[in-house]
Formats: C-alpha cells, structure tokens, sequence
DNA sequence: TTCATTTTTTAACATAGGTTAATTCTTTTT
DNA sequence: AAAAAGAATTAACCTATGTTAAAAAATGAA
C-alpha cells in the first residue's frame, strides 16, 4: 500500500530531518523570494501565513496559493529545474520558517528514504489541491468560491488583504465587496 | 541536481519496466474507467487520445485533462489511495494502452530506484500542468484560452467533439463556437 | 490626536459569456 | 439512399462580473 495522506508522524520526521536547518522570522508583509530569480529554497512553515503571487499580462497581481503551519512553501517547478519563475512569495503576518536549501535538499532525496517518501507524499497531495481548486474555478460562481474558501480557510480572511483573496478567487476587489454585502 | 523534465529517455526506460504489462486497444469512445470507482489501474499511452472528465452539480459533464500518446492516463488521487473518484477516462479514438494495475505500480515502486524517479518525475510535471492551467483559467480571457489550445494542441481540435474542448476550457459550446467563427 | 496613506465599499455603467431555442450540418442506422 | 439521431451553429435575450470613479473606513506615521 501506498500511503499519501499527510499525518502528524510525517511532520514530525520532516522536523526531524531538517532539524538543523536555518530558521527565521519573516516580519508581515515581507517578499523574501522576488519574481523573476531562481527559488534557491523552499520554506516549512512553522507558524504564519504566507501567499504566493504573480503578475498576469497587464501587470495585475494574482495570488495563486496561500499556505499556513506545517506546509511547505515555495515553487517547486522552480526549485526542482533551478530555472527562473515569474512566482514570487509574501509572508501575511510574521512568519516562522525552516529553510530549506537546494542543496541540503538534493543531499536529504539522497540519503534519507523517509524524506524521499514525505516529499512525493507533499508532492502528490499538492497536484490534488490544483486539481480540486481547477474544479472550483471552472463549476462554481464567485459566490459559490468565496463560500469554500470561508468555510475551510476563515483564518484566511483575518490575516490577508481583501484583494489578495479577490484575485485567488478570480474575481475583482469590487466583486468581492459586493458578495460579502449581499450575505 | 534533480531532473525532472521527461524525456525521450525516462519513457523508453518505462516502456522496457512496464514490457510485460497487459497491452489493450480501446476502441473511440469508450469509458473505460466508470466515475464513482476506484481506479484501479492507471494506463500508458502508446498511441491514441483520451480525456478524463467529471460531472458538476447540475449534472453537466466537465473535461478535466487531455491526454495522447507517451503520457500516463489516470486518476492519480484514487490510485495512489485506492479511493473511489467521480473522475472518469474515455478514449476519443482508437487507443493503445499498457496496463498498469496497483499492484505491478507497488511492486515497482518497491523494486525499480528507476520507476520511483519516473513517477515523481511525472507527478510533478503533471503539478505544473495543472497549476499552469489554472493560471490561465484566471488569467485569460476565453478566446485566448482557445488560441492557447489551437496553438500548443491543435491534433485535439481534429479529435475531440466541440463540446469535449469547450468544458475544457470552461465555457459554453455555443460560446466556443462563436469564438471559432469570430476567427 | 491629527494628518496622510492605504484599504474597502458603493454606485453607475459596460461587456463577456450564459441561456434557450431554433436551424443547419454531419454521422450513423436501416 | 433515406431516415433518424447526434453535433455544431446561429440568434435573441439575459446576467454575473468587470470597469471606472468617487466616497467612506481603517490603518499607520508624525
């Protein structure tokens, strides 16, 4: 059997196993990795909140994922190729992470298999969040979406700006204000 | 340095593991993965095309994934966990397939450092995929989303009926077809 | 605490794409 | 080859969401 479900175990040996690595405290409102580089790491997050978000054709900014505690930020296809990304990542309030370096990351896939099996676990259980969040886009209405997102993420709407969860929803600012009245 | 981009490589090694797979040829337009089932084989295309799709809450049928020749078919979530899915797999014509039950995936998984490296690899091509398409979904408009499929798919257009491509793309046939007049 | 800046709301108007329904075109069956 | 069934187009009308701009509210700096 192959298990993929994320449990508490697999946090606690991903801790364990990144033990050493730095950490920091990123303050609110911090971009600590910048569009347009190479991702030279990813972060677990320890405590906080974070968003990635990039700039559409008219230079619009677009929020693609927020992530909170005991999730790994950062931009895999980035990472894994070392090739440049147009995605960059913003701490929402002050942020708690373990860093997490390419190379240390290369040295782990090699040398732990446990790592090898957290990190196709995370990997695979983040393709089924794209995929369900595809399928939101495309069958629900902005009210509909808005709904989900206040149901499983509530905290979401505490600590991010109104127009950072109007362009992850896909909907302008104005959309949203006008969804939250009607309530 | 971690590789992940599939190449011409990656699928003869696969082919050579998986040479003693049950082969099949799925005649055009048949489901031959049932939504609401679990999955339990996944399928490498050798030639042909197929689609996954899903239905909304209305009952209206949504076109998840196109998928032809060289690629894996299937629904990864229900496979990995052997859970049941609403997804469903249709050939659009005339399509060879090797089978790849769970059990012969699990065996491999276990035996082939090989296999393990083709299958994440393929995971997180198919993660990108997905969030790339995502990012046009909220991005484009729906015209340049069917410029986009014209541009990099255009084989799907000579294939697939309308109806298929315009969920695809989320939105209507009747939009579809304006757009495609509008030319 | 007041001033300045940023964020959110409100409102009038515009538009892309949806809905319904009828027509035409294509494919399959007899 | 005719009839029937299925797919694609067309057209009139409708609605959710976008656009622009201004006002109000909240936050932060002095």
């Amino acid at each position: 059997m192959i298990e993929t479900e994320i449990t508490d175990f697999d946090i606690e040996e991903l801790s364990k196993l990144i033990a050493d690595s730095d950490e920091r405290i990123i303050p609110k409102n911090e971009i600590f990795m910048m569009p347009n580089s190479i991702h030279k790491s990813i972060y677990f997050i320890v405590s906080g909140l974070v968003r990635t978000f990039y700039f559409d054709s008219k230079g619009g900014e677009i929020t693609h994922w927020f992530g909170g505690k005991n999730t790994i930020a950062g931009v895999i296809s980035s990472f894994i190729t070392q090739k440049s990304t147009p995605y960059a990542l913003q701490a929402l309030e002050d942020t708690k992470v373990k860093i997490l370096s390419y190379e240390k990351f290369v040295e782990l896939y090699n040398t732990s298999h446990e790592f090898v099996k957290i990190a196709s676990k995370f990997s695979v259980k983040r393709l089924i969040e794209m995929s369900d969040k595809l399928v939101v886009q495309q069958t629900k209405t902005a009210k509909e979406r808005y709904d989900l997102l206040l149901e499983n993420h509530s905290d979401i709407f505490q600590k991010a700006k109104l127009k950072y969860i109007a362009s992850y929803l896909g909907i302008t600012q104005q959309s949203l204000s006008r969804i939250r009245i009607e309530k």
